[in-house]
DNA sequence: GCGACAG
DNA sequence: ATCTTGTCGC
């Protein structure tokens, strides 16, 4: 079905470079380990664009493992940066950040739409925002970006490897969330490994592709978008 | 040089 | 991400 390809404009040189450094140099306070505790709250963290020069980012806050919803916010603000792949954290992160601030609730692990370490830098969205917050995070994308895996069995639960095709090393894991529905992209962002990562995300499925956190914050940005205008 | 390319 | 009609299945 897929039978056009999406097409990126070049990007400035100058630019990638100075991201791509940016992406390294975070990448040394990154930091992937089990979970010590089980956590009470988690957040999840979506942004869409009511039109193309502005950004709506939504955070939600549920109770786990009960998934009860506890609060939600968001923050609508102006975009300058394109959209480039690999770089999609500088064009969402700021204003997802700008929504945090204003969250009431501590919340002990954030579920991020898009990549962690499943990156070609090891930097997705959720790694990038993780880091600065320093705190837990994982990464829930519903397209690969990098990375080869075989095709997750068909019952609900099953996973796969995501691997580096160079190195051979697990960056992510494909997990079928959902019977008959293509499979999600879990990796692990900071503060908590690949296991805890896909399990999290496997424990905040409730019957649909997305996992509650990650779902409901897009739930909510439809919403959102109603009361800007 | 030729593809691939989160949201 | 966003736009956008019809269609299939529970």
């Amino acid at each position: 079905m897929a039978y056009y390809r999406p097409y990126h404009p070049p990007a400035d040189p100058a630019l990638v470079r100075t991201l791509t450094q940016q992406q390294h140099d975070m990448r040394q306070q990154q930091r992937l380990e089990p979970l010590t505790a089980s956590p009470k709250l988690i957040a999840g963290l979506d942004s869409s664009f009511p039109t193309e020069d502005t950004i709506l980012s939504v955070i939600v806050v549920l109770t786990f493992p009960e998934l009860q919803l506890v609060e939600k916010v968001y923050n609508y603000g102006p975009v300058d940066m394109p959209y480039v792949p690999g770089f999609l954290s500088f064009r969402e992160a700021p204003n997802l950040l700008l929504a945090y601030e204003k969250l009431q609730h501590r919340p002990d692990v954030l579920m991020v739409d898009g990549h962690g370490y499943a990156h070609p830098r090891r930097m997705g969205i959720a790694a990038h925002i993780g880091v600065l917050l320093d705190m837990p995070s994982l990464g829930v994308a519903k397209q690969v970006l990098t990375g080869q895996h075989p095709e997750p069995e068909a019952a609900p639960g099953s996973r796969a490897p995501l691997t580096d095709k160079k190195t051979g090393e697990l960056i992510g894991e494909v997990l079928r969330t959902k019977d008959r529905v293509k499979p999600v992209f879990v990796s692990p962002g900071h503060r908590l490994d690949q296991a805890t990562a896909t399990e999290l995300a496997w424990r905040c499925t409730r019957g649909y592709k997305l996992p509650e956190p990650t779902r409901l914050a897009d739930h909510w940005a439809e919403q959102f978008k109603k009361e800007i205008r």
